[in-house]
DNA sequence: TTTATTAATGCAACAAAATTGCAATTAAAA
DNA sequence: TTTTAATTGCAATTTTGTTGCATTAATAAA
């Protein structure tokens, strides 16, 4: 168990994050921290803010890893991801609709533990 | 528009993901293939049995495309996708659960192409 | 404030995954 | 059988992600 540092690069890429309207990429990510730190940091800050739960993974349907952090998870303690993605077919947005949760009842003997719910299609900026 | 045509290493790859109980990635596919194309072929072979809407895409929660052909869509001409997957974190199997649609309302202006749904956790097989 | 500890970084090297161009091959229509 | 162009193999390249290690710097302790 480390105990956690805050670092400027950290702090910067955590920024960009939350200032973003849909999830990012860590080529995205990378692409706006404009040299303040290097390609393998972004891709280590990235794991080190998911693990400290101040963001959260979403794999796109082209199977690239994005990640956000929800309006629903950062103010409160609990961090839930059981809700719906959208990613745009057209402008590639990538993004969280925390109103949309999904129930899902299971057949007998499958225990549950993450769901990645991602729907692709036309958002309503391209629509 | 291009015509496709039926190669013995298109042949041998949708027989190999059909005859699986689990979806496939393509390094899984490459490994039966056995020597029959380059793994070059199997990235395109793949790709063209999805536009043929042979066989279909699954996402999986490592962000690793798999590939399976569902039962419910290799015998009628109709290519749904709106069932779940499940991802086992154990033995690694990722599985269709057909009989598992999931009904999703989104907000006005969002047009819906496709759902890509997966569960992670523990199967009955494994718990 | 200074010092000590160790988390975090940069860099280079590596590994894996996926794509592209092009000449050669071959399925299938004519 | 001949012709057409879809498909393939191979090499090269790009993209994505990881690892080792010496150096830097955030933070707690003196």
């Amino acid at each position: 168990m480390t105990i956690p540092r805050n670092t400027r690069a950290k702090e910067r890429i955590l920024e960009i994050i939350l200032a973003s309207d849909r999830a990012l990429s860590q080529s995205d990510v990378f692409g706006q921290v404009d040299g303040l730190c290097d390609r393998v940091t972004v891709y280590r800050v990235l794991d080190r803010l998911v693990s400290e739960k101040k963001i959260h993974k979403i794999v796109n349907v082209d199977g690239i890893i994005n990640y956000a952090g929800c309006s629903s998870c950062d103010t409160a303690n609990l961090h839930q991801h059981d809700h719906l993605h959208f990613s745009c077919v057209r402008c590639k947005k990538l993004s969280c609709l925390e109103n949309h949760h999904v129930n899902v009842t299971l057949p007998l003997g499958y225990a549950v533990q993450e769901l990645f719910l991602t729907i692709s299609g036309i958002c309503p900026s391209c629509g």
